[in-house]
DNA sequence: CAGTATCCATTTGGATACTG
DNA sequence: CAGTATCCAAATGGATACTG
């Protein structure tokens, strides 16, 4: 992709409110969506089976990141109208790409989240 | 870094409380913490330094976030007893490798925004 | 089944004043 | 300069009750 926009988004200056970095985190930075987003990257799921797979989840909650990850386009949404209905929910072709970064992410967790716990033994035991 | 740890890290099973994806998210998911990793990847700076290159950030909450960065072993606190103090903060080894995965997720966001603001525009324009 | 609506406790974080 | 301490408003999110 180009990046021909009239904000250049200076690689070292993502300290706007705008900025894509910024805008990703307030995206996934909450509870529940990469944990959505897992899930479904499985294969499709009812609302149902979310809550189930999903420890700990809220009605409410779900239903919210359900919503907000559909309105960005990254969660698809199909009502089927039977007796009680049935809603299946699953990744667009954009919720599908958002799996790799983070993985990338996750893979830098299992890496060195060792020793962020070391860390942060030491520091608690200064003075 | 191995991983002999007892829990295994089921690669499809992220939605344990200390699931690593969910650990790293709670460590870089607020609202400044990236920024200052991103400012420090150019060089050490200064707290003031720091203060005025995060537009917005409050003095709370850039030391808040100095402590947490400086707590888990991602950034180096260093002080330099002259009159006045001067503090100079750094990323640590640890620190520099979690620009990496945070580089990945800010061009997914550059190649994916737009996309995701047409989908929400969409989204409102319902009904 | 798949939600919506409401209430309320907790958390988050900005503003302000003060300090070694 | 580089913080700490306190107060308080807003956002977050869980629990509960109700519905097409």
């Amino acid at each position: 992709m180009v990046t021909t926009s009239a904000t250049p988004l200076l690689p070292g200056d993502p300290y706007q409110a705008d900025c894509p970095t910024r805008r990703i985190l307030d995206r996934i930075g909450d509870r529940w969506t990469v944990l959505v987003i897992g899930v479904l990257d499985h294969g499709d799921a009812r609302f149902s089976e979310l809550r189930r797979r999903i420890a700990g989840v809220s009605q409410k909650m779900l239903t919210q990141t359900l919503r907000g990850l559909e309105r960005d386009g990254l969660v698809r949404r199909t009502v089927y109208p039977e007796v009680p209905v049935r809603v299946v929910y699953g990744l667009t072709e954009a919720g599908r790409t958002l799996q790799e970064p983070l993985r990338a992410l996750q893979q830098w967790s299992i890496e060195h989240l060792g020793d962020v716990s070391a860390s942060q033994q030491a520091y608690d035991l200064r003075d």
